[in-house]
DNA sequence: ACTTTCATTGACAACGCTGTCAGCTTGCTG
DNA sequence: CAGCAAGCTGACAGCGTTGTCAATGAAAGT
């Protein structure tokens, strides 16, 4: 059943280099303590034999998996996930961490009995933790009780010593609504994200910050809670929209809910962005692709991944330097769905 | 930096029950010759002390890695991706297997090298091989020489003993097509898929099928090459509404393309499905969040994955009867984007 | 020249499982 | 009741690494 596989083992090449197996393992791990000619030698010998470590043996032996796990909720927007993924493998693959995924479904009262299990079955020495799992409290206690270190990808305020990526998403729901302000736009109508992501807060904050800042008054009518879904999107434009003195713009906390406020926006007929302009927040693959393209932010995913695997694989190897990362900075996207008010 | 992990090993759970590890091995893999009684008093030894199996000596010991790769095209539609890992991983994770992904960005001259340096980095022992790299024969040739089996999953021809789930893409297609051929439409343009994947002459077919059988005749200037992506959809659709007898209706080879279509549609001012009715391929997220939602075919994904999944580690647990699966069917969801002709 | 110290190297025992094979029980057969 | 096959169980040797610790060699201090 097995195929063939990668023949040589560390006694090979201990004998071509003619030195023992455990200057191999020396060299092939990187420790220190070893002459440069030595190192040198058995490197060639490495090639000249394609030697690749037999990763069982070695967890057997050393009591490092080498996993990095990656979990997430299962609805989470595809494109998010693929590169929130792909950024990650990209880290770990080189660095000879193995990446595995978990999807979760949201709500779970079992989710930290689920991840345990996970943890426990694949031998899980450290997580990549994206909202909203990272924002989810008892995830975080659950690891710390089990020892084992993650890097939340999300909002929330960073604990001391644990990893924690940011973005300004705050800074940029400011800066779009200051785009539609500067539109023209007086009434903006506002759809809340999903209430335990910890992103939603921040873009809301963003808001109403740009409205104070141009001494617009803040109206709670116009703010309705969304779930970041299409559906929860459509019907809150609907109540929107049905406002005596409805908004001329709405921003929605992300690109599903904008197209879920656009769907509802054509089903009446309205114009895009003549009589009601659409934005949203994530750049998903299909924002430019609807009809009109959807003004946008955009973040930095790949690259918010990329540090996080990076760093987590520091601490995992050893690293205990805890260097905080400064906010990724997001990117305001304008496409079709705005426009000034006539 | 490695957590605390399941401590009890094959030995704590063999004296516990008064039996050798070798009986414990036994029953933990199921292998028969274990006497009813020695099997229970082991089952509850195992469960009191929560045992699992440690991974690596399994592996060390057994030659046997449990690992099933899903290697897939990088672009790939997210949710089609998605609905592969979610069957696959479902039937995986129970049989005590361990599901890796790794996107490949096609075209690649150097895949082939690629994909064994994955198989061997990550010693997989069966890959599950959807569309379009199932389709790559020089991808096939390379997993029979590995002696790795693997589950296709991609409409081609099933070579003998290989495991290979279709669908009925053509009927399919055919279906589609009749469907706007009793809606009036008589110029019915279609987009061809990328001719890398074998599902793009299946349902070509099933469109010159369904022409064929209502005597419509066959027009080569209403076909057109895409590329299985939305600019190619809009590019074909931009060349087809062009032509001085425009087709009323188009079919694309994938949703994708179909909302290149659209796109392209409400740019020149059409109204859809009123001039022109539109469908696609693949019931995609967005197919039903686009407007107008979108009439298209709904492949079971999820079941495929499940029964790749499913035969392939029959397979690898040492199964040899290979049963054929009889293709799956697909479903033709109709929605807006399709209407009669005036 | 003679310690002392530290870098370098190697021998060997884990690590926790499966495969092999031999030995002990059973239950039948004749 | 011996004889034999089949069912059941256990002893033990790997599997390919890493960790520990002792041995060796080289450099530095006295």
């Amino acid at each position: 059943m097995t195929p063939e596989r990668n023949k040589a083992t560390i006694f090979d090449v201990a004998r071509r280099a003619g030195v023992s197996i455990k200057t191999v393992s020396r060299v092939v791990n990187n420790e220190p303590n070893v002459r440069q000619k030595t190192r040198d030698k058995v490197l060639r010998s490495v090639r000249e034999l394609r030697y690749l470590p037999n990763a069982a043996a070695r967890e057997l032996g050393g009591k490092r998996s080498r996993v990095v796990g990656l979990i997430y909720e299962n609805a989470q927007e595809f494109s998010y996930l693929n590169d929130l993924f792909n950024g990650a493998l990209g880290i770990c693959e080189p660095a000879g961490y193995t990446l595995l995924l978990r999807p979760l479904t949201l709500p779970d009262p079992e989710i930290i009995e689920h991840i345990r299990q996970f943890a426990l079955n694949a031998r899980v020495e450290g997580f990549v933790l994206p909202a909203p799992l990272g924002d989810l409290p008892e995830v975080a206690a659950l690891l710390r009780e089990m020892k084992i270190p993650f890097a939340a990808i999300t909002p929330r305020e960073p604990a001391p010593d644990e990893i924690n990526i940011l973005c300004n998403d705050e800074a940029a729901s400011f800066s779009l609504t200051e785009l539609l302000i500067d539109q023209g736009h007086r009434a903006i109508g506002f759809i809340k994200g999903h209430p335990d992501h910890g992103a939603s807060a921040k873009r809301f904050a963003g808001y109403r910050q740009a409205l104070k800042k141009h001494r617009l008054p803040y109206s709670a009518r116009l703010v309705r809670q969304g779930y970041f879904d299409f559906d929860s999107g459509q019907a809150a434009a609907a109540r929107l929209l049905d406002l005596p003195q409805a908004p001329s713009a709405i921003l929605a906390s992300n690109d599903d809910m904008a197209a879920g406020v656009i769907f509802e926006a054509r089903g009446r007929g309205l114009n895009v962005p003549g009589d009601l302009s659409i934005a949203g927040f994530d750049d998903t693959r299909f924002s430019s692709r609807i009809w009109p393209p959807l003004t946008t932010v955009r973040q930095p995913i790949i690259r918010m991944a990329e540090t996080a695997a990076g760093l987590l694989i520091d601490k995992l190897d050893g690293s205990d330097t805890v260097k905080p990362e400064a906010p990724f900075e997001c990117e305001v996207v304008i496409r079709e769905s705005t426009a000034s008010l006539a």
